[in-house]
RNA sequence: CGGGAAGUAGCACAGCUUGGUAGUGCACUACGCUUGGGACGUAGGGGUCGCAGGUUCGAAUCCUGUCUUCCCGACCA
């Protein structure tokens, strides 16, 4: 049975949307248009996020450092290309306390000026190098339409920012770092992704190339989930970041920088959630396991707790419903909360020996003799819901994904079931634009794969890339 | 920022056309009775009708402005 307070995801995808986000408690909106409260249902998957990430991170050399929030505009305009891509969507303090400031000030709709600022300051030779810091903090982007964790004006990221002595050192680091992306969206949120480079036209403003890690929503529409920039001395020679390498000689840093952000909670509602709201794999669900006794005998209660306690001991981390509400309106409390497994223990299971184990991903009721081992059923369990979990999302993607040769093909596509189309590209933007006539598909990245066409899908001129295309959100 | 819709109790909505003391359902509180898919009974509590102006003896209702949300474009993680 459907949840009351959820439309159907096959009915109004958006609406969907919003409700689960609503029903599960994850955010509420502020008086402030795009300023969401993050609600605590919703912050603790983004401090699991932000600890399984962080654990990756420091694993590879990275530390974290912590950042002003305000940027001097001159620090902002150092590097042309970077301004002129954010200048429409940055936020400006021009008074402080009741003065009019002599130098207006921009809340950080991202960091490269201060990490560059910085990085002059502290790179003097090969020896200093690399940098590889990373900073969790919020922006700032005016955006003119706003949708909870897709799209708002403040919102929580991280950006790792890095320097190198060589560009060799730095183009790795691009890729070791979108690699790292591509882990954790499979390994942990269970979200297949499609990597590969931006076009020109779609790279971030001042880098040298975009890599970019590319997830399909249920609907077939695509989110760029997280990007890696190379910048190669583009920053370095605008910030003056210079070293003496071994030879003596000066030389300007070769610099990366790497984000993802609040938006992945978004990703996880628009994969794999349903018409009972949310639906977490259990590596990033904050809780595991819901436990549900049903009556108020004694000996339920007792059983409750004995498994609580042993769940604890195991790091399964778990909670007992024992409100007063009734049972079935616990269960349906626990599936809009995504909470991967359920387990209902009432007299009548004690009498038998057994207990009732219900899944959140397949809403599967198993009996479970009560000599079982109870934890390793549920790691066990855990285990095949991520796994399925992402099995199920890897079938969503292939069975929406689709090779196009004629721009008819393209719009049929984009008009019927939308999802990612592969087609060979000629390298200019004028084509992107016309592709992006059809129903606003634009390019998602560069595939590293043979071209399914010598020529451009759009001009019909020899073909130098095979892109995937997409619409976004 | 353009085009459309909406804002009345925590939620969903009625009331507005035709101005005259703010309503319904769910949720909430207390007690009782219940507990295997969103129970039931009884009694309660809760709203400056998004905000600011204006018209009027009188505004949720009419007018103007503004903010927020949703949808469609343009912009973006």
């Amino acid at each position: 049975m459907a949840n009351k307070s959820i439309t159907s995801r096959n009915i109004d995808f958006a609406k969907w949307y919003t409700d689960v986000v609503k029903a599960a408690h994850l955010c509420e909106y502020s008086s402030v248009k795009g300023c969401m409260i993050i609600e605590p249902n919703g912050y603790a998957i983004w401090e699991e996020m932000q600890k399984n990430l962080d654990n990756m991170f420091k694993e590879s050399g990275h530390k974290n450092i912590y950042m002003p929030l305000l940027i001097p505009e001159n620090l902002m305009q150092k590097e042309g290309e970077l301004i002129n891509g954010f200048a429409p969507e940055v936020a400006w303090v021009t008074i402080g306390g009741n003065k009019e400031l002599d130098e207006k000030m921009c809340i950080r709709p991202t960091s490269e000026t201060l990490f560059s600022d910085y990085y002059a300051l502290k790179v003097k030779s090969y020896k200093d190098l690399p940098l590889k810091y990373n900073q969790w903090c919020n922006v700032m982007r005016w955006e003119k339409e706003t949708r909870p964790f897709l799209r708002s004006r403040e919102f929580l990221w991280q950006e790792g920012h890095t320097v190198h002595s060589t560009s060799t050192e730095a183009e790795k680091e691009t890729n070791d770092m979108l690699l790292t992306y591509k882990r954790f969206f499979e390994e942990y949120l269970a979200i297949p992704v499609v990597t590969g480079r931006k076009t020109e036209k779609e790279k971030f403003a001042g880098a040298e190339y975009t890599l970019t890690v590319e997830a399909l929503m249920y609907n077939g529409v695509a989110l760029q989930s997280a990007t890696s920039h190379y910048f190669g001395q583009k920053f370095s020679k605008a910030y003056n970041i210079k070293f003496l390498n071994k030879d003596n000689k000066e030389e300007y840093a070769y610099q990366t920088s790497w984000g993802t952000t609040t938006r992945m909670i978004g990703a996880l509602i628009m994969v794999h959630s349903d018409d009972d709201g949310l639906v977490l794999p259990p590596k990033i669900a904050p809780l595991k396991v819901a436990i549900i006794p049903i009556g108020t005998d004694d000996k339920v209660k007792e059983k409750t707790k004995q498994i609580k306690e042993e769940l604890i001991k195991n790091n399964i981390s778990c909670y007992i419903d024992d409100t007063e509400r009734t049972p079935g309106f616990k269960f349906a409390e626990a599936e809009v909360q995504g909470i991967p497994v359920r387990i209902e223990i009432g007299a009548r299971d004690l009498e038998n020996g057994c207990l009732t184990i219900a899944r959140r991903d397949t809403k599967e009721r198993i009996t479970v003799s009560l000599d079982e081992n109870i934890v390793e059923y549920t790691k066990n369990l855990l285990d095949n819901i991520q796994d399925n979990l992402y099995k199920k999302a890897l079938e969503n993607q292939k069975s929406k994904t689709y090779e196009a040769h004629t721009l008819d093909e393209v719009k049929e596509i984009m008009d019927k079931h939308p999802g990612f189309v592969k087609a060979s590209w000629c390298g200019s933007e004028e084509c992107e634009l016309k592709m992006k006539e059809i129903k606003g598909t634009k390019s998602r990245c560069i595939l590293d794969e043979e071209l399914i066409d010598d020529k451009c899908i759009v001009c019909g001129k020899k073909a130098n890339h095979l892109v995937l295309w997409g619409i976004q959100y």
